[in-house]
DNA sequence: AATTCATGCTGCC
DNA sequence: TGGCAGCCCTGAAT
C-alpha cells in the first residue's frame, strides 16, 4: 500500500510542517456585507483566489496586483452562494450555486452570466444549493446539485425538503457520452427535463432525511459520489446504480450532523468529513464502515457562523481546520486554525494572530500548497511565509490593504446606497489592524502554540 | 457599553 | 411529516 511515491511524500511532508511555523498573517481584504460561504483558489494561477458569499457576492482577486481584481455584487439575502466552482475549461468563469436556486456561469471578464439551471417553482423562499462538479472527459461535465428549500412562514426555520437534479452540460460535439449518462440516470431519476444547453433531472427521492449540506464526487473514479447531510449520515453512492434512496453503496453514520466530505486530492482514497460539533474523521476507502481516525476538534453549529469545514492540503497527508473554542471540550483555547496530520491524527500546528481573533470558517491550501486562504465572517485572510509571495519579503502585509483598497472604497459606496450595510467603520478597522500589525506580527510565531491541548493559553 | 440584526438545527406536538 | 418555539451564542453596525 506504501507506494515509493507515497514514501517520497511523506519524506516531503515533515519539512513542510516544520515550514509552517515560519506561517503568519499575511493580510487580509473585507469588501463585503455578508459572510463569506465559498472560498475557492484558482487552478492555476497562485496568486489568486474568489470568495462568494450569503448575499451572492463575488470578489476574484489576485493579491499580488491590486487592478486585477473583480467584485459582483450579489442579490442579497436568500441569495447565498452555497457552491463555487472554477470552470474547468476557462478559468476566467465560476461556476455558482445560489441559494435562490440557480446555477450560473458567472465571467470574470465582463461576459453575461449563463445561467444553467434554476430549481422549479415549490412555494418555497429559499434554496441551500451546494454542487459539485463531475468531468464526463470529451468535453463534458455534469454537475449536482442538491437543495433544501425552506417554507415561507416565518424568515427561520422550516422543515428541509431536499431537491436534487444533475445537470449535464453540453461543451461540444456530439456527446456519446452524455447519452449514455441520460440513458442511466433517466430510468432511476423522476422528472425528466431539457432546455437548450443543458440537461437536467430532478430526484423524485429524497437521498437523505434532511437538508443535503455538501455533495462531491470522487476525482479518481467519477461515478463515486458522496453526500453529506443534517441527518446525521455521509452517504456513498454510486451514480451509474442510483435507483432510489435506499441504493447507497455505504452509510456512514455520525454522532452529529455533518457539514462536509472530502475525497483527498493526493490519491482520492479518502473522505474527510467534518461534523457540527467536535469530530473531523477520515474515512479509508479500504473499509467505509468505519473512520480510521476521528480527531477531536471543537467547531460546534452556530445559526451565525459559517460551517465550518475541514478541508485537505492538496499534497500532503493534512487537514487544515478553524477552531471555534468549546469551553467543554478544551479550555483556554484561541480561535486557530488547526493543521493535522491525518494519519496520526495529531495536531501538527495551529496559525493565529490576534489581528484576525474572529473564528475562521472556511480555511483552504492554495493549489500549490503553499499559501491558506481563510473566511473569517466577512473577511477574507491570507496566511504564508514570506519568501514563497514577495520578492523582497519586507512588510508583506502591505500589500493587501493596496490589492484590495483600490477599488473597495467605490464598492463600498455602492453597496451602501444599494442596501444601506456595511459602513466605513470596516475601512477604519481594517487599516487600524493592518497597522497594528506591523508590531504585531514579530508575536505572530508565538502565538501559536504547537502542542496539542494549548492550555497555556489564558483566556482573553 | 448596550442593542440590534442576520437567520440554522433540534425536539416536541 | 410539517410547523414552530427554543436554543446554539458570533460579529459587525449603530
Amino acid at each position: 500500500m506504501v507506494t515509493g511515491e507515497n514514501r517520497n511524500r511523506q519524506c516531503l511532508q515533515e519539512p513542510f510542517v516544520r515550514s509552517l511555523s515560519s506561517y503568519h498573517f499575511h493580510g487580509s481584504s473585507s469588501p463585503f456585507d455578508r459572510r463569506i460561504t465559498c472560498l475557492e483558489w484558482h487552478p492555476t494561477h497562485p496568486t489568486t483566489l474568489a470568495a462568494a458569499t450569503k448575499g451572492g457576492d463575488i470578489l476574484m482577486l489576485n493579491y499580488t496586483n491590486p487592478t486585477k481584481e473583480s467584485f459582483f455584487q450579489g442579490n442579497g439575502a436568500g441569495d447565498s452562494i452555497g457552491g463555487m466552482k472554477f470552470c474547468p475549461t476557462d478559468f476566467s468563469k465560476v461556476y455558482l450555486a445560489s441559494g435562490e436556486g440557480t446555477l450560473t456561469l458567472k465571467s470574470f471578464e465582463g461576459h453575461p452570466s449563463t445561467l444553467l439551471s434554476r430549481t422549479g417553482d415549490c412555494d418555497h423562499d429559499y434554496h441551500n444549493v451546494c454542487f459539485r462538479f463531475r468531468d464526463l472527459g470529451n468535453h463534458q461535465v455534469s454537475w449536482v446539485l442538491f437543495g433544501s428549500c425552506r417554507s415561507q412562514q416565518r424568515v427561520p426555520a422550516g422543515q428541509c425538503q431536499l431537491t436534487g437534479q444533475t445537470v449535464t452540460e453540453h461543451l461540444e460535439g456530439e456527446p456519446a457520452a452524455v447519452r449514455t449518462l441520460l440513458r442511466r440516470l433517466k430510468g432511476c431519476l423522476g422528472v425528466f427535463q431539457a432546455e437548450a444547453h443543458h440537461t437536467g433531472w430532478i430526484f423524485s427521492d429524497k437521498l437523505h432525511r434532511a437538508k443535503v449540506t455538501h455533495a462531491e464526487f470522487n476525482p479518481r473514479y467519477d461515478w463515486l459520489l458522496a453526500t453529506a447531510s443534517v441527518d446525521h449520515t455521509v452517504k456513498l453512492w454510486d451514480l451509474r446504480n442510483l435507483k432510489d434512496k435506499k441504493s447507497f453503496l455505504y452509510e456512514l453514520p455520525h454522532e452529529k450532523a455533518v457539514n462536509s466530505a472530502y475525497f483527498n486530492p493526493s490519491d482520492c482514497s479518502k473522505l474527510l468529513t467534518t461534523d457540527q460539533n467536535d469530530q473531523i474523521r477520515v474515512y479509508a476507502s479500504c473499509d467505509w464502515t468505519k473512520p480510521q481516525q476521528i480527531i477531536q476538534h471543537p467547531h460546534r453549529q452556530f445559526q451565525h457562523l459559517t460551517p465550518i469545514k475541514a478541508t485537505w492540503h492538496p499534497i500532503y497527508d493534512l487537514i487544515v481546520a478553524g477552531r471555534y473554542p468549546d469551553d467543554r471540550i478544551c479550555t483556554g483555547d484561541e480561535k486557530t486554525i488547526d493543521i493535522f496530520d491525518s494519519n496520526s491524527g495529531e495536531l501538527v500546528f495551529q496559525l493565529y494572530d490576534p489581528v484576525a481573533s474572529g473564528i475562521k470558517s472556511v480555511n483552504k491550501f492554495s493549489p500549490r500548497g503553499d499559501v491558506i486562504g481563510s473566511g473569517m465572517g466577512v473577511t477574507l485572510l491570507l496566511w504564508d511565509h514570506d519568501e514563497s509571495l514577495l520578492g523582497d519579503g519586507q512588510k508583506p502585509q502591505e500589500e493587501m490593504p493596496t490589492s484590495s483598497g483600490l477599488s473597495r472604497g467605490q464598492r463600498r459606496s455602492q453597496q451602501r446606497s444599494s442596501r444601506d450595510r456595511k459602513g466605513s467603520a470596516a475601512d477604519a478597522k481594517l487599516k487600524k489592524k493592518l497597522a497594528s500589525l506591523e508590531e504585531t506580527e514579530t508575536k505572530t510565531k508565538t502565538g501559536c502554540t504547537k502542542q496539542k491541548p494549548a492550555q497555556t493559553k489564558r483566556k482573553k
